[in-house]
RNA sequence: GGAUGGUUAGCUCAGUUGGGAGAGCACCGCCCUUACAAGGCGGGGGUCACUGGUUCGAGCCCAGUACCAUCCA
């Protein structure tokens, strides 16, 4: 083995031969084990937040793999309507070409096009992070069989009466000129102003104190235009003689009505609220209590129109509505229109006041413009129905969150769940199977062919298909059996669904988790007629920030590209990653100044191992992880000890016995220590990661590999290997190599690559050679074999790091060998110390090792405790009298404050009275030990002062 | 305004039925001892945000306060 661990020659060419041998395909043995990946936008790139998921599913999915489970890791790919659109589009236009000149279907071209060009920038990336996906079952959810799957569940849905259209205000993005669900709306918090506007009654009415004018407050007074009505609270004293009369509209002439209203908050301004139905969502609201007309005044690029359009609230045309709007304002853009009118009102002394007023502002979190209430054509999913079954079955456990507090967060939203609109204005997507004939009278089918014949249409009758498409969300929510050949009856839905665990972040839990367990409910029933959940288990991580716990994006220029970590990065590529492609030049200068400040000298290569590992380590449940690459450089650090541990084991082991052809086996109190050791690893391992602490789970094998096998039971294989007779060292090479082998099977989940690489030589010492890891069996618990040895080994070590002590802190050399004199030994103590002279020869560096007698005078000596046990070490010529006596003075300080704790404890009368019998009798025991202890040292002190 | 999570060593974080405060990194001292200087050995360092309560006993349970974060309105 190279003497340096060097993971770029090692990952990729394992992976290789991984996907080749097909070691990822399902086993079709056992029982089964699925995990569906959240498809990542096909033309994305993975940012640490997946790589933080891939590492916790790779390390599910390979530990279940290696137990005997049936186990597939389903990968796929999103097509990501709005943002795949958005980029092509973009691309377009640095070309000078928009999607229109371009036509729809050259367009959809186009956007394979660039699909084939950079989607293979994700799988590439899943293969360095070592994914173990069975490549060969890989979807889109674009491709033929998912787009079959989308069809069937709308026109099923639509059968069901589960889908329907609609013109209903909508979220509206001006900019992309398309329909929004409201999840996609980031409520921004601005400082804009409460503008008062004078509306003068009509007919000669006045208010109560004589004023012929009412005073409404609004944040949008361009909206006035299409103002269908005022309301007033109904308890409001002030306005209760002009219920039912009505405004002059200014600016319109239109004559609306003051309604009286619950909503109206008297508080709030004057208590005069003018009601917009068409660009309100509360004004919506109120409008369908109180059945005003719906006036648009918007195009769909915001826009103020030349003529308003006037709806009912069912959405269809209503003539008694005046619709001429004021020719000043046509053709505005919405925020040119708000300054002109709140002008024009001025002019006509119609503005009371302006007061500034923080207020929400919606905007997409696509394109990034202000949000549109705008009414428009939609279809929707009826999802009341759909939410009850799936909010009871997290209810009664058949899928579980975890950490659980993310159950609230989905009851919370399925209790107020809003119809879910599905269309897009896009051309990105799966377009919706319906059909128009002239005089819009609307057919859902599989097919144009399909809708003639179940209505019976003549050929000449002409039909049109719905020019929009689905949100991605619809298709993504039926991800777990679509890509298991659903609507087909398959084997492997079959097998795998419903499948086990979900890993993904808490941000979609709405936007897909929820949805897909409704989807899934409705459509996948098992052989009782109940309806199958997708996945038992969703387990939700938090965000990866960077190091000041700032959220990693684009915008700020802190994303870190997993690969970065992984083969390391330049700083000026690093730079040049961060800082192209950005419209501002002041926005780079800042990303690069910060940059050169966190990397100063780029990213060094760590590997994918090391960043597995971190990554695991610092997944403690549910919150967010600051990324650190302290941490991750402690990982590496971690990979080349378990390189370098195994390198050891390789020179003392390769081309010698190791006892696999027979022979006598003796094994020393270190190897039956490392036996049970590793046996009680095994243990704590696997119940971590069958609790999913990932976190835990790595540091239990931190823990062991580096404090426990490296830092204690390679130093104890060394005397034996110098100076054992035949069947020692026999019965420890065999160990040495049987330990490793099981314990990179233990680590392969979490660190793949460099364990096949070291298991590929150690197993053919263990006698278990195969062609690779992955599909060995997991190492089980076995029942206790050494006891004893467990225990007197954990002694052993006391008696180490007792004289370890001494040494280091008197400053004595290491190579120094000591003489020691024990006093107080009991017998057990002489039977551990007499039968393990060579391990403390070698690991405390000794010169001998003699014991003394309760009669004998003890010489002026440097002193460590055992329990009872006394170890000496003779000052002569060693040890300097006064850093011995403030050794002592520190370790009797620290006695007597234990010692005063216990007693403290035990004087106190409610606590002897009231505390558990077991209890105090342990305080009784410490508090015993902390008086000889004290006595003992104390008597020490005493002999060293009077030297 | 409502909900949830957080506040523990210089930094990043563990702490699982309430019973002697932990890890990694950083820091200090000694050491290139044939697996590893990306290392070895030893060491220092914390009023567990604050206030009160329950309890013999609270980092942990309860109430409140402050600050931070996120989600919802």
């Amino acid at each position: 083995m190279d003497k340096t661990y060097s993971p770029q020659n090692i990952e990729q060419p394992l992976y290789e031969r991984w996907e080749k041998a097909g070691y990822f395909r399902p086993s079709n043995q056992g029982d089964s084990y699925c995990i569906m990946i959240p498809p990542p936008n096909v033309t994305g790139s993975l940012h640490m937040g997946h790589a933080f998921q891939h590492t916790l599913m790779d390390t599910l999915i390979r530990y279940k793999r290696m137990d005997g489970f049936n186990t597939l890791w389903q990968v796929g790919t999103d097509h990501a309507g709005i943002a795949t659109q958005m980029v092509v589009e973009r691309k377009l236009a640095a070309q000078g070409v928009n999607r229109h000149s371009l036509g729809r279907e050259k367009f959809i071209e186009k956007i394979w096009d660039w699909k084939a060009e950079s989607g293979g920038t994700i799988t590439q990336q899943m293969r360095r992070l070592g994914d173990s996906v069975d490549w060969e079952r890989e979807r889109f959810t674009m491709d033929d069989g998912l787009s079959k799957a989308v069809q069937e569940v709308f026109v099923r849905l639509y059968e069901d009466n589960l889908i329907y259209r609609g013109k209903r205000l909508v979220n509206w993005d001006p900019k992309l000129k398309t329909a929004i669900s409201d999840l996609e709306v980031e409520n921004k918090e601005s400082q804009g102003s409460l503008w008062h506007l004078r509306y003068p009654l009509a007919d000669g009415a006045t208010t109560a104190d004589g004023k012929r004018y009412l005073i409404v407050a609004t944040t949008r007074p361009e909206t006035m235009l299409g103002d269908a009505a005022v309301a007033v609270h109904p308890d409001d004293a002030r306005y209760s003689s002009l219920h039912g009369a009505y405004i002059e509209l200014p600016l319109t002439g239109r004559r609306i009505p003051i309604i009286v209203d619950d909503y109206v908050d008297q508080e709030f301004g004057s208590g005069c609220v003018k009601i917009t139905p068409a660009h309100d969502f509360n004004d919506y609201d109120i409008g369908k209590r109180h059945d005003l007309p719906l006036i648009n005044i918007l195009s769909d690029d915001a826009h103020i129109l030349s003529a308003a359009e006037v709806f009912d609230v069912k959405g269809l045309p209503r003539t008694d509505v005046a619709t001429a709007l004021p020719e000043a304002f046509a053709g505005l853009e919405r925020f040119a229109a708000r300054k002109a009118i709140v002008a024009a009102l001025e002019a006509e002394d119609l503005l009371d006041k302006i007061e500034a007023h923080t207020n929400k502002v919606p905007y997409g979190d696509r394109s990034g413009v202000v949000i549109e209430p705008f009414l428009t054509d939609q279809w929707y999913v009826r999802v009341a129905p759909l939410a009850e079954t799936a909010t009871q079955a997290v209810e009664n456990g058949d899928i579980q969150f975890v950490p659980k507090q993310y159950e609230n967060m989905y009851f919370s939203w399925m209790r107020d769940i809003q119809d879910w609109c599905i269309s897009r204005q896009l051309w990105w997507g799966h377009r919706i199977p319906a059909w128009y004939d002239d005089s819009g009278k609307v057919y859902v089918g599989r097919s144009e062919q399909e809708v003639r014949e179940k209505h019976s249409l003549a050929a000449d009758v002409a039909l049109h298909q719905d020019n929009d498409v689905l949100d991605t969300w619809f298709s993504s929510a039926l991800w777990t059996f679509s890509t298991l050949g659903w609507p087909d009856d398959t084997e492997a839905l079959k097998t795998f669904h419903p499948t086990d665990v979900l890993v993904t972040g808490f941000d979609i839990i709405f936007f897909w988790v929820a949805r897909m367990i409704m989807m899934t409910m409705h459509f996948l029933k098992d052989e009782q007629g109940k309806p199958q959940v997708p996945f038992k288990t969703v387990y939700v991580t938090g965000l990866i920030r960077d190091e000041q716990g700032n959220k990693m994006s684009k915008s700020k220029g802190n994303v870190i590209d997993p690969l970065d970590m992984i083969d390391g990065i330049s700083l000026d590529t690093l730079l040049e990653k961060r800082t192209s492609n950005l419209m501002q030049d002041k926005l780079a200068q800042q990303i690069s100044k910060r940059t050169k400040a966190e990397f100063p000298e780029g990213i060094s290569a760590h590997g994918t191992d090391a960043l597995r590992f971190t990554l695991a380590a610092l997944a403690s449940t549910g919150r967010d992880i600051n990324w650190d690459m302290k941490r991750l450089e402690g990982y590496r650090n971690f990979c080349n000890k378990l390189w370098n541990a195994s390198r050891y084991v390789l020179m003392n082991t390769e081309d010698q016995d190791c006892g696999l052809a027979g022979g006598e086996l003796e094994l020393s109190l270190a190897d039956q220590w490392i036996i049970e050791r590793f046996n009680g690893t095994v243990k704590q391992f696997r119940s971590a990661l069958d609790q999913y602490r990932f976190d835990q789970a790595a540091a239990i094998a931190y823990e062991f590999t580096w404090n426990q096998f490296c830092d204690w039971y390679l130093e104890l294989t060394k005397p034996v290997m110098t100076q054992g007779n035949a069947a020692q060292q026999r019965g420890t090479r065999h160990t040495l190599v049987h330990i490793l082998e099981q314990l990179l099977r233990l680590l392969h989940p979490l660190l793949p690559f460099i364990t096949e690489e070291i298991w590929q030589r150690v197993s053919k010492l263990a006698g278990t050679h195969a062609d690779t890891i992955m599909n060995q069996p997991y190492p089980q618990v076995q029942s206790i074999r050494f006891a004893q040895a467990q225990d007197d080994m954990e002694w052993l070590k006391q008696v180490i790091v007792g004289i370890r002590n001494i040494r280091g802190e008197m400053d004595l050399s290491p190579n120094k060998p000591l003489p020691v004199l024990i006093a107080k030994a009991d017998e057990t103590a002489k039977r551990r110390l007499t039968d393990n002279g060579s391990f403390l020869a070698a690991l405390a560096k000794l010169e001998n090792v003699s014991f003394l007698s309760d009669a004998d005078e003890i010489p002026a000596s440097a002193t460590a405790l055992v329990g009872r046990m006394e170890i000496h070490i003779p000052m002569a010529g060693l040890i300097d009298k006064d850093a011995e006596l403030a050794r002592l003075g520190k370790a009797i300080e620290k006695a007597q404050k234990e010692l005063q704790r216990m007693a403290g404890k035990l004087n106190n009368e409610n606590f002897v009275s009231k505390a558990p019998a077991d209890v105090i009798e342990k305080e009784r025991e410490k508090l015993r030990d902390a008086e000889e202890t004290l006595a003992q040292l104390q008597e020490q002190h005493a002999r060293i002062l009077e030297l």
